[in-house]
DNA sequence: AATTTTCTAGGGGTTTTCCCCGATACCCAC
DNA sequence: GTGGGTATCGGGGAAAACCCCTAGAAAATT
């Protein structure tokens, strides 16, 4: 039996949602939140397996309530259900400590296979979500300012010490000679603010540019 | 008008597609390969907005020429068809550069849709490699083996490292001498089986053993 | 057409990295 | 105890990275 705690502010929603976890067999609904505090704190007193949240609530929003109850129960699986789709939103919770998001247009057996999924220790995200997170992988709009500012020529060395290359394979591979590959990878560590390669490949994974 | 090479050595897929395709007003076939080699090459030569790339091909695998092409033509959106549902498979191309990841029994008006949607910029990921994409934000992979091996003192030094410390730094730090931090870091980079310290640094952010 | 930016390449220097080597200390089995 | 593995600590030296500079050619902007 999957314990379940429900948390939205709007009433009937959130009986509908009772309703849908009601229906299956292996879903019990231990407690019920109509705002931020509240769900934080029945969170912390019934320990769910499984916590539905909500992102705007009042008293406290769905952001900080998922990083509490992620950050003092870290066996409790969050699942976000909520009708915004801005790519911020899912990119927040997510790193919030969220295992699941989910649309509020979702039909009911999305909710049910969502619980269930995320019960069994696996993420669940919808089509949508998970399409924005995946994004983060490739998305070159989302390159930081630093990045921007680099030419085209700065972004190849850049990619290729990322990689790992040596300048000397650099300029191999850009066929020019191994002082002007320098003077880029310079210039890159320069306008990106780091101080050697191996800072420059820490900001690449932290601004998800590494490939 | 939508350019697009399409790279698959099975010649009767390869037809369907090209008719899929074909019967779109946007999209027109610019080029087509039926192994590896050939598809680089014509990517090299015709540089066409998007690449519809296969995994499994004779003389050069769908990674190889998806990183080669990545690496040459940065503006051209790739595209990887495949029946292989691995995850592995599905990380290992979008990290050597793969915008979209389709599966061979999607519909045709999925393929479609995904080479608009790269061609607008974005990335297009057939639900099953979303998910499998967004998962790695939710279940980090736990240490990996060449990590295991590492001493006490390496794992300091390799954090450190990877944390853009400098060897000088380390030494501080640990308050042993610039030599010996600095053997360490090699012992590290030894046994991570990696060439210097950008690469090590870039090894830490895909085990996400990046702080 | 003029100006700015980018790409190219080199000079010449210091610092760091990386790879070889040996010394000490510790633990553990025999 | 004594030998054998291994962790930690160092040094020497070649290579690479890094930093300062100049400066012409090519490309993009205006």
């Amino acid at each position: 039996m999957i314990r379940v705690l429900l948390a939205d502010d709007h009433t009937i929603l959130r009986q509908g949602l009772v309703s849908i976890l009601a229906n299956d067999d292996d879903c019990v609904v231990v407690g019920e939140a109509s705002n931020g505090i509240e769900a934080v704190e029945k969170a912390f007193e019934l320990e769910p397996q499984i916590a539905v949240i909500d992102i705007s609530m009042p008293e406290l929003n769905g952001m900080e309530v998922v990083k509490r109850i992620h950050q003092k129960l870290p066996d409790c699986r969050i699942l976000v259900l909520t009708m915004h789709e801005e790519e911020e939103y899912v990119i927040h919770m997510v790193r919030a400590g969220a295992s699941g998001y989910l649309l509020k247009d979702s039909a009911s057996e999305e909710l049910i296979q969502a619980v269930k999924t995320l019960a069994s220790g696996k993420s669940y995200f919808s089509q949508y979500a998970a399409q924005v997170l995946a994004n983060q992988y490739t998305q070159p709009e989302k390159w930081s300012d630093p990045y921007k500012n680099l030419t085209k020529r700065e972004r190849e060395v850049f990619h290729l010490v990322v990689d790992g290359k040596t300048t000397k394979e650099i300029a191999k591979i850009l066929d020019i000679s191994v002082k002007t590959a320098e003077n880029h990878r310079g210039k890159v560590l320069d306008k990106l603010n780091v101080a050697n390669s191996a800072e420059l490949v820490k900001y690449a994974a932290q601004h998800k540019l590494l490939i």
